[in-house]
DNA sequence: AAGATCGCCTGCAGGC
DNA sequence: TGCCTGCAGGCGATCT
């Protein structure tokens, strides 16, 4: 499942391998890739057609490219989405939703996903939060890795809150980038339970926890950071990800490495949370 | 209006 | 063997 590492990695393969070049056709293999643009299959590939990719940018778990006319051709990845670089003449697997090809006659650009859940849209760039980004995506927190990110805005945030700490861990309009599995992993770093109340989060708790959130998030993303370039043809934010050590995340059962204690698995909003109980006690005023 | 829940999708694991 | 259920989960839409 791709989080802001596995986003931040498919990105830097973008600018290294598309960025620069134009696009010359666009084929839409499965209209659902595409639902959210207004214009429809044809009307998303007339439009990026001969257009050429300025940079590859991205906030939380959104990716874009930039192109001329103040537009952008806009990514999420989903469940399963991958964005693959390769040989134009491969055959199309079944899971390719939408092809690119490029002026060049190169390396074409493939967006497959399997459960459907990823999409692309041509969008407008905006004013988001203390950047310029593709509008339908103004709404979305800066990420705890980029300049934009405020700490001090993120604490009066996440108090101000009247929810469980990992609620407003998911919530992208508060910090963007964070899904289940970092979510948890921070948690347990930050030795906080997933059913805190956000309002009864001390000064200290609070830097912890972004403190945690930074450390996942960059530890994963120097584990998969080379993955891209090792493998050239899969740019596709799993692929080096999957063997990424994890201390909470799904390990219900397995003993805790701080303190041997085994991990526990919660049902979270029809998903999963996985705490230690020892290391991250239950509160008294759990928030479920 | 903020916070919580629902529905979208497919493949796989597990039970019987 | 094959069918069924549950699970994985981000996010926009829709409730309260």
């Amino acid at each position: 499942m791709p989080e802001l590492p596995e986003v931040e990695t498919v990105r830097a393969g973008l600018d290294r391998h598309v960025v620069g070049r134009t696009i010359a056709s666009v084929q839409v293999l499965h209209p659902r890739a595409v639902r959210r643009d207004p214009a429809g299959p044809a009307g998303f590939a007339a439009a990026l057609a001969g257009r050429p990719l300025k940079r590859a940018e991205r906030r939380g778990k959104y990716l874009w490219l930039t192109l001329d006319d103040d537009e952008a051709l806009l990514a999420h990845l989903g469940m399963s989405g991958q964005l693959l670089i390769g040989d134009p003449e491969r055959p199309l697997g079944p899971h390719v939703r939408a092809r690119f090809a490029f002026t060049d006659g190169g390396a074409d650009l493939r967006f497959t996903d399997q459960r459907t859940f990823g999409h692309l849209m041509l969008v407008p760039l905006a004013h988001g939060e203390g950047r310029v980004v593709p509008a339908p995506i103004a709404h979305i927190a800066p990420d705890p890795m980029e300049a934009a990110f405020s700490p001090a805005d993120f604490a009066a945030r996440l108090t101000r809150r009247r929810t469980g700490v990992k609620r407003a861990l998911l919530d992208q309009s508060l910090v963007s980038g964070v899904g289940n599995i970092y979510a948890d992993e921070a948690l347990w770093r930050a030795r906080l339970h997933w059913a805190r109340p956000t309002e009864t989060l001390r000064r200290g708790e609070v830097s912890r926890l972004l403190e945690s959130v930074r450390g996942v998030l960059g530890e994963a993303l120097r584990a998969g950071g080379t993955s891209f370039d090792a493998l050239y043809v899969n740019v596709n934010g799993e692929s080096g990800f999957f063997d990424r050590s994890l201390q909470a995340y799904g390990r219900a059962g397995e003993p805790c490495s701080r303190c041997g204690t085994p991990i526990r698995r919660d049902p979270f909003m029809n998903r999963s949370s996985y705490s230690c109980p020892h290391c991250q006690p239950r509160p008294r005023r759990a928030h479920l």
